[in-house]
DNA sequence: CGCTAATACTTAGCATGCTAATCATTAGGG
DNA sequence: CCCTAATGATTAGCATGCTAAGTATTAGCG
């Protein structure tokens, strides 16, 4: 049997509260960066998925992104609206939307290029620890898959 | 100078996006556990701040649980409105909110006591991990302070 | 004592996330 | 070919989180 210790339901044990915690604190740390492009977290990680390939259907940035359509939805209005994105149906298949970078939306890349470093330099943590951090939130991730 | 390698805008090396996901997924394993008692995550976070101590202050709270007035105000009517807490303004400080575990709230406790089993068990991790795991999450916490 | 600043909480507004329901389009069996 | 099921996206409703603004109360200086 699993043997959690003294007190199972202490908060500062609790690796749920831990989490979220420091992914709160994280994305706040990303919060001045991308304020002046007007993106939020959720938005600059869509930018990351479309930086990688453009375009891309609704499904497949929600396959890797982890998140439902009805999130997605009205969050990639958003990026249209503020000119990163087009969204127009497939031709193929109706169905689907064709999520694509737009010029500005491809040249902020080379802006977006200095955030991680920023993000890393306030954080202050050596890069090895953040990547063994990375290979556990991966193992987590996989095991709630 | 850091150095992050090859693209450091990769979607899948971004310690952020390991750390939402890593998130939400674990919250998503409380949700059927917690469902039964029409408790919500953040709504259970507030119940073990509560278990460790009852009364205490929206502030109080809010320092424990890293949040704003202005988040747990609103998720504290919820819990009055469940049952499991009073809100009352201290009779010494007008503008203090006394918020109290009722009868129900303590009795929650011994059900609740079940449940870090479970999310352990459900997520398959060895405990030496999740605990090595809490370490460096307090420390990118401790970083963002 | 009186007045201003600080404190504690509340409310409004906005952007996620999630569930459930809905809509349009396509696939596929009979 | 037709009809139903499956698919892809949107919408509605609710609960966070966050910023900014507002309210009530208390503290503390002159």
């Amino acid at each position: 049997m699993i043997d959690l210790g003294e007190d199972p339901l202490k908060l500062d044990r609790q690796v749920c509260f831990a989490l979220s915690v420091a992914s709160r604190s994280v994305i706040a740390i990303y919060r001045p960066l991308l304020e002046p492009y007007g993106l939020t977290h959720p938005q600059y990680l869509v930018m990351l998925a479309l930086w990688e390939r453009s375009p891309r259907s609704v499904k497949d940035l929600g396959a890797a992104l982890r998140h439902d359509p009805a999130t997605l939805s009205p969050l990639l209005k958003r990026l249209e609206a503020l000119g990163y994105v087009t969204r127009s149906r497939s031709r193929t298949d109706e169905r689907r939307l064709t999520v694509e970078l737009t010029e500005a939306g491809r040249a902020l890349r080379a802006e977006a290029e200095k955030i991680p470093y920023k993000v890393v330099e306030t954080l202050g943590m050596d890069v090895s620890e953040l990547e063994a951090l990375h290979g556990v939130l991966t193992r987590v991730i996989d095991a709630t898959a």
